[in-house]
This record gives C-alpha cells, sequence and structure tokens, in this order.
DNA sequence: CCCGATGTATACGGTGCTGTATAGATCGGG
DNA sequence: CCCGATCTATACAGCACCGTATACATCGGG
C-alpha cells in the first residue's frame, strides 16, 4: 500500500485556494494538478469528476469555519463585550488561512448567489454564526430588535469591508473599523 | 447602411446580463450570440476580443449607475435625513434594472477582488457614492467621525443584506432592514 | 522478496470556446 | 434600381480542458 503521494485533502485545499482566486469556475483539474505537481492522473480516484470535487470543497469549508473560530473565542472567557471584542480580532486577523480565509469566505457568497444548493449551505453555516452573535449582543442588550440590527450591521460590515474599495480621507479603513467597533459595543 | 440589427450595445447589455448571472468567465461570446438570436460574426466588427467587450461592460456600467440614482434622489428635495430614506427605497427597489442592478453591482464587487483594474473602477464609483453619503448625514451629524461610521454602515449593509442568507426568528428581512434604517437615521 | 493494491504518467477522443477569413445578405443613397 | 457599405453566416485552425483507458511505479503485507 503506498501512501498517497497527493492525498484527497490535497486536491480539496487546492481547489480552494482556486477557488478563492477566480471562482468556481476557476477550479479546474488540470491546472489544480499542475499546482500540486503532479498530473490529473488520479484525481479520478478520488473524485468522480469536478462537480464531486467542488461538493466536497464545500463540506470541508462548512465543517472546518466556524466551530473553531467558535471554540477559540469561548475558551477565553470574559462576558459579552470581550468576546465579542476578541471574535472582531480573530476575524480580521484570519484573512490569510487558506479553508477559512475570507477570500473563500466571499468566493462562496459569490458562488451562492448562483447555486441554490450553495445558498443553503451558505444559511446553514450563517446561521450558526448569527446565532451566536445573538448570544453575545443579547448579553448585553435587553431590546430583541436591538439585538438583530446589531447582528446585522456586525455581520455586513465584516463582510462588506473587504467588498467596498472607498477612501475615508483623514482615516484609515483601520480606524473606522475601530469606531464602527466601538459603536456596536455601545 | 443597414441599420445594425445587434447594434453595440445589444452586446454590452447581454454581457452584462451574463456577468451578473455567472461572473466575468462566463461571459463567453457564442453563449451572449445564441442569446442575441446572432452567431458570433457580427461581434468582431465591434469589439477586438473578449476583454475589449469587458472593459466596455465596465465603463458602461460605470457611467450609467451612480449618478442617476443621486439625481432621482437629489431631485425630491428634502432634507438629508428624507433624502436618505428615499435613497434606500430606491436602492432597494432597483434588483431587477440590468445595468444598474444590485446583481450586476455584486458581480463587478467579486471581479474587483481578482482583477487590480477593476478594482479602481470601482473605487471611483464607490468613492462618489460615499462621497454623496457623507453630504447627507453630515446635514445632520455634526461629529465627521459618526458620519464615517454610519456610511460606513450603510454601504455594508446595503451590499451584505444581498450577501448573507440568514433567518431573522420572528422578524422578516424586511422588517430587519427597516429596523437598520431606524437605526442609522437616529 | 515478490504479490497485489494504490497512486501515477501518458495518450486519446470529445467538447466548447476563441479569433480569423471569406462569402452572402441587407438596406440606404446616388 | 443598382451600388457599396455594413452586418451576418459559415467554415476553419487552435487551444484548454474533461473524462476514460491503460500501462508503469511504488510500497506494505504475506
Amino acid at each position: 500500500m503506498a501512501l498517497p503521494r497527493t492525498p484527497r485533502g490535497a486536491w480539496i485545499e487546492e481547489g480552494l485556494r482556486a477557488l478563492a482566486a477566480g471562482g468556481p469556475e476557476a477550479v479546474r483539474i488540470e491546472p489544480l494538478a499542475q499546482a500540486l505537481g503532479v498530473t490529473k492522473g488520479g484525481f479520478y480516484g478520488y473524485f468522480a469528476n469536478r462537480d464531486a470535487l467542488l461538493a466536497e470543497m464545500l463540506d470541508a469549508w462548512a465543517h472546518g469555519v466556524s466551530q473553531s473560530v467558535i471554540e477559540q473565542v469561548e475558551q477565553g472567557g470574559g462576558d459579552g463585550r470581550a468576546k465579542l471584542t476578541r471574535l472582531f480580532t480573530i476575524v480580521a486577523e484570519s484573512t490569510d488561512a487558506v479553508v477559512r480565509g475570507i477570500a473563500v469566505d466571499l468566493a462562496i457568497r459569490d458562488w451562492a448567489r448562483r447555486d441554490p444548493a450553495v445558498a443553503d449551505r451558505l444559511r446553514q453555516v450563517d446561521n450558526l454564526r448569527m446565532d451566536y452573535l445573538r448570544t453575545l449582543f443579547s448579553s448585553f442588550c435587553p431590546d430583541p430588535a436591538d439585538v438583530e440590527v446589531r447582528c446585522m450591521l456586525t455581520f455586513s460590515v465584516r463582510i462588506g469591508t473587504h467588498l467596498i474599495g472607498v477612501d475615508h480621507g483623514a482615516y484609515s479603513r483601520e480606524d473606522v473599523m475601530g469606531l464602527v467597533t466601538k459603536e456596536l459595543l455601545r
């Protein structure tokens, strides 16, 4: 039994890299193989076809994404505001990671606009995140409507900052995001 | 002089439709021709190649997008809050339009993440919109930092609502957006 | 140490698209 | 009414990729 030089997970990870870089259309098997330093020969031993890879990429993302962040935040302890602050920091710093990086997140969001199956999966993940956000905000916001507004704004700005290309005059983007955070934790 | 059965603008509009539906990778000349009920024969009379079409699509979007909305808002009169309210309504209702619809907007945002030239163009358009937002918020917010925060949140949530797939329990998305609007105009 | 399973390289036909070339159709102006 | 510019259909070579088939390499177990 030869141990796989290019294990199943390598295809998925490289696929996610391609997804982040160019959307689902850019996930092509032959370029993936080239990036892995292999030919596509082995690919079809793991996956039936390209769609099977895309499906597994989605699975890998959905499983590996939220839980780890929530655990990371929770094990630090503190009250709601402290946890939210920590959450914001972690999310802002996770730009680089491959599977759970923001680039994959944004690519999947765009993908979901076109593929209902992807949209369903995204909704599940987003609901998990949103539920967690709600518990944190609820710890210091008595009004449920207020909680909902803050959650929606928090979620939106966390995505929007990567999709909006404006200048802020005297402020840097980091400045503005800091001010936004302060406002949301008011 | 035969009048063009498939004028230049038709290719651009159909291209934007394809862009909205599947991203820049989905803008393929032969399918476009098929959608127009023509073959690709005439295309290369108008455009040098596929990239030229993509560039002109971007131009068409950049020119036709913001100015009309701003004029529409301005000619209604009223104070800053009234104009913002009108702006929110107009933006929320422009989901369907082809060139200036939200689908094209989101597709271009995703495109900009990968193509620096597109990102530059998007930044110009976003800066125009943001400047207008700033003037409106400034009319009733004395603190420039507060203005910047509200602008960023407004812009983000206006995009985010189309990219976030969460349920809100007892509230509908419209409810939440209404509550958000009330908060932002506070 | 050799067998067999697993992973890999290579070759192949098929598909969908690009961009070019060329000939035919169509309509307005002289 | 016919000429010529403009638009269109068709044919073609080239490219990138898909999915299959097949033979070779590699390593662990008997």
